[in-house]
DNA sequence: CGGCTTTGACCCGCGC
DNA sequence: GCGCGGGTCAAAGCCG
C-alpha cells in the first residue's frame, strides 16, 4: 500500500506445507529469512513459467530435458519425499497501491508445485466415489456410517496431482478476487497455525480447479493461496470484457487456471530474483520460455537458495 | 429458491 | 496397528 513498493517475482521450491514454510522462516531462522525446507525434502526442480503454463505435458518434458531424466513422472522426476515430487516457481510481488480493488495492499507471491508421481487423494475420492459408490453399496452395510467419503481406488492406479501455484499475498482479505467464481467446500485448522485453511473449488461446471487459502501465522498480513489444476474456461471477468488486455498479453504464458486478474496487477513491474544452481540444469530454459515482455523484468534465480532470499524480501516488504 | 458457507464426519497417506 | 494431519464430502443453515 505504501506507494513505491517493489514487485518481485521469485522462484523457489516450496514444500506443500506452506504454513509451515512461513512459520519456519522466522521461527527457526530467527527472522533472518532463511528458508528451511521442512522435512529436509531435497530441493525440487524449478520449472519455468512457460513450462508450467503450458500444462503438464510441456512441463514434464521440459523438466525431463532439463534434468536429463525420463519424462515419466514416476521415475523421472525423482525428487520424491514420501512419494511426492514437486517443483515450484514462486513469484512474489507487491501490488502497487490502488491497483487491486479487493486487495489494495497486497504483496503477491506465487509458486507452483506438482506431485507428479503422486496421487491426489481428493480426486481419487471424487472420481471413484461416483463409480464405486454403486458397486460398493452392497458391501457397505458396515460402512453405513461412512456413507460419505469412501472410495476405494483401483489398485495400481495412481492419483495424479494437478500442478499447483501458490500465491503469497499481503492482504487483509482471505479470499482474493481473481476473476473466477469459487465455492468453498471445506475448512480445516492448520497445524501450528491459529488460522484455518479454506478449500475452494471453481464453480464452473466441469472445471476441476481448486484452491486453498490460508493465512501465514507468522505474518497474518500474508494470505497464501494455492491453486491446483487449470481452468477449462476463461475467467468470468475476462469474458466480461474488462480483462481483454490480459487475454492477449498473458494468456500466451499463463495457464488457464492462472488468476489473471491477480497477475495483471503484478505484471507492470514483475521483478524476479533468481539464483542459479538450481537452474544450472538448464539455465536458459527460464529465459527462453519467457518470450514475452515479462522476461524483460525478470531476474533469473540462480539456485534453489533463492528459497533463502525470498523470505528476506518478504520481511522487507512487510517490515520496512 | 438457488447458490453459497459452515461444520462435523470420514477417508487417505504417512510416520512411529 | 495406531494416531495424526491433510483433504473432501454433504447435510444443514444462511442469505439475497
Amino acid at each position: 500500500m505504501s506507494g513505491g513498493e517493489k514487485r518481485e517475482f521469485y522462484g523457489y521450491h516450496f514444500n506443500d506445507e506452506l504454513s509451515s514454510f512461513f512459520g519456519q522462516r522466522s521461527e527457526s531462522m530467527g527472522g533472518t529469512g532463511m528458508l528451511d525446507l521442512q522435512n529436509g525434502e531435497p530441493p525440487a526442480a524449478l520449472m519455468t513459467f512457460n513450462e508450467f503454463f503450458h500444462g503438464p505435458a510441456y512441463y514434464n518434458n521440459a523438466l525431463a530435458r532439463a534434468f536429463d531424466v525420463s519424462s515419466s513422472p514416476e521415475e523421472g522426476l525423482g525428487v520424491s519425499e514420501g512419494g511426492k515430487t514437486m517443483r515450484d516457481v514462486e513469484v512474489e510481488s507487491n501490488i502497487g497501491g490502488g491497483v487491486t480493488p479487493v486487495t489494495p495492499n497486497s504483496s503477491v507471491s506465487l509458486s507452483s508445485t506438482e506431485a507428479a508421481g503422486e496421487e491426489d487423494s481428493g480426486r481419487c475420492k471424487k472420481d471413484l466415489q461416483g463409480e464405486e459408490k454403486v458397486e460398493e453399496k452392497g458391501a457397505e452395510n458396515d460402512a453405513e456410517k461412512s456413507k460419505k467419503v469412501n472410495k476405494p481406488r483401483k489398485k495400481g492406479e495412481k492419483r495424479q496431482r494437478e500442478p499447483r501455484f501458490a500465491f503469497m499475498t499481503k492482504s487483509e482479505v482471505d479470499h482474493l478476487e481473481d476473476g473466477y467464481r469459487w465455492r468453498k467446500y471445506g475448512q480445516k485448522a492448520v497445524k501450528n497455525s491459529p488460522y484455518p485453511r479454506s478449500y475452494y473449488r471453481c464453480t464452473t461446471q466441469k472445471c476441476t480447479v481448486k484452491k486453498r487459502v490460508e493465512r501465514s501465522y507468522q505474518d497474518p498480513t500474508i494470505v497464501i493461496t494455492t491453486y491446483e489444476g487449470q481452468h477449462t474456461h476463461q475467467s468470468p471477468a475476462t469474458l466480461r470484457g474488462n480483462s481483454h488486455i490480459l487475454a492477449s498479453s498473458s494468456s500466451s504464458i499463463m495457464p488457464p487456471g492462472f488468476p489473471q486478474q491477480l497477475l495483471m496487477h503484478q505484471m507492470p513491474s514483475l521483478n524476479i530474483n533468481h539464483h542459479h544452481q538450481q537452474m544450472d540444469a538448464n539455465p536458459n530454459m527460464f529465459l527462453q520460455s519467457l518470450q514475452t515482455p515479462l522476461h524483460q523484468q525478470f531476474q533469473i534465480p540462480d539456485n534453489y537458495g533463492l528459497l533463502q532470499d525470498i523470505i528476506p524480501t518478504l520481511i522487507h516488504n512487510n517490515h520496512p
